[in-house]
DNA sequence: GATAATCACCGTATTAAATTCTGTATCAAT
DNA sequence: ATTGATACAGAATTTAATACGGTGATTATC
């Protein structure tokens, strides 16, 4: 154990970059992270202890940022999903944004090129809390009512994918059949 | 092992209602899946065999969906996060939301409430890439373009969150102060 | 109100997996 | 060609997951 940087995501330039049997393994733990080493060996072609390996050095250089949980919103019940549009005074990790991420309905914070400036995402109980969280969001210093859109149904919701696993990177003049 | 129904999701209503000991481990595994069931045990207040019940049934009901590693997207080239407005001409799992989903730069596709009909989250290696993603979009029938928003930078960007742990569910009068 | 049943839990025992260690083939650089 | 580094496999060891049996508390039933 070399330096025992495991779990903290230092801010590294990515280890190395990421060769076709680290997608592989990327694929199998985005989809489920319980299997063995042995499993996880088995379907990427490696051994268990080369396969651990491999997982160590993608925790440690931060491509794999994190192990969890994947929890049912209604579980805890969190049905209500929104997209909320807001405008702020200032650019960067202003008071206001850390205002805002306080909020643990809130799951993300974006700023967006367009006509506003943030872009966030929150889960409530009912339109009443969704309407409580933005009227506190609201009254926050230095943020300014948009749009806010209210989430109907949902169609997809997964995390990052690996991608294709056979070739990469994948060459350049792959984006050329697209024009 | 009554049924072993393990990792598959069973649609039941969520077995029974999720207490503050489970709003403990959810948020124990939410930050890290990794921990053993002793440690998990003993931050909860529970010993690990039961740990592991609590989590299994946890499991079971579907309120843990999934144990996932959490990919950083830049090391799996996906540097660029957009969200995309679309109109599409039915409702429903339709053909054409059946093709935008086949594409693994979309990661979410939401029915919103507003002057739009979808609202997709896709993650690009650059622009160009995106351009080339959005064409294709666009070509498939019955659906037209909008709007898109480029992301800046992203401040915040969380999974759902299990919530207070204290007392649970909170009483129905507690959204009051809020107005 | 007593009794049975169920549930959630703990402690222990067993089994399985994670992790370490050692040796080897491959590739790159000198 | 030689050295060094890297990634890997196989065996050995340590650690954790899982299964098992028993106990107290709560709830349902008579």
């Amino acid at each position: 154990m070399d330096e025992e940087t495991d779990g903290i995501p230092q801010n590294r330039p990515a280890g190395r970059d990421v060769d076709a049997t680290d997608r592989k393994i990327l694929g199998v733990l985005v989809d489920d992270a319980t299997v063995s080493y042995a499993e996880l060996g088995d379907r990427v072609g490696l051994s268990p202890p080369a396969a651990h390996e491999r997982v160590k050095r993608l925790r440690r250089s931060g491509a794999i940022r994190n192990t969890a949980a994947i929890i049912d919103p209604k579980a805890v019940r969190k049905p209500l999903l929104a997209f909320v549009h807001i405008d702020t005074k200032g650019w960067g990790k202003t008071p206001e944004l850390m205002a805002i991420s306080e909020h643990p309905e809130v799951e993300e914070i974006h700023s967006v090129a367009g006509d506003t400036c943030m872009l966030i995402k929150v889960r409530t109980e009912d339109t009443r809390a969704l309407e409580g969280l933005l009227s506190r969001l609201y009254e926050t210093p230095g943020v300014t009512s948009t749009r806010s859109y209210v989430v109907l149904s949902t169609y997809l919701e997964r995390p990052v994918q690996p991608g294709i696993t056979t070739e990469w990177p994948a060459p350049r003049h792959m984006a050329k059949p697209l024009y």
